[in-house]
DNA sequence: CGTCAATATAACAAATTTGTTATACCTTGT
DNA sequence: ACAAGGTATAACAAATTTGTTATATTGACG
């Protein structure tokens, strides 16, 4: 690892805090995350979220955690269950 | 078809509009739905929006005619050709 | 009517996601 | 340290979506 000067250090300190809040905020945008939100403060295991969804824990593990995209019928199969709906919104950048 | 007296007639009337209403605005936030608007907007065909993707015309086509629905991964490459992105939220009802 | 461009449909292979079971990996509490 | 509940990972079959080519349908225009 090269040497940082102190101020460097500081900017990139600072940078890695901004980077640690836009991973979090884009974390809390995804999927997942929101199922996985809904679901804890239901008080619901993925176990049980997973039979009210008419399968298993771990479908219910690939999607919190990201390992895979979920389709937007398996997204709305949690949602419903979780009596949530899916908003699906297209926004020219 | 039962005999309908004028009055029911109307209100029969009345609901069909509102369910028609309904179904237009229900379109309107189906995917492929925001997707076509968004590339008739930008003056793009099907095949040229397929090009932009990397895929084909007719991928492009079954989503929006709702034919399938479309996997978030695919949605994303499609709305990032047309300088959009996917906003998904969970909303309790 | 005939033609042309654009979209829809058909059909099947390829890729991805979901269903399912088993098991590993934490935490927490005893 | 052990046990138990909850979550993650592995592995493979089943289902769904996407890739691809070919063709049908539709609509506008000459």
């Amino acid at each position: 690892m090269s040497p940082i000067s102190k101020t460097t250090l500081k900017d990139w300190q600072k940078e890695q805090l901004k980077d640690l809040e836009f991973a979090a905020i884009a974390r809390e945008l995804e999927p997942g995350y929101q199922i996985a939100r809904l679901r804890i403060a239901q008080g619901l295991t993925q176990a049980q979220l997973a039979e009210m969804v008419g399968t298993h824990q771990p479908s219910i593990a690939r999607i919190e955690s990201g390992k895979s995209l979920p389709s937007l019928l398996f997204l709305e199969r949690m949602a419903s269950a979780l009596n949530a709906r899916v908003e699906v919104r297209i926004l020219p950048m």
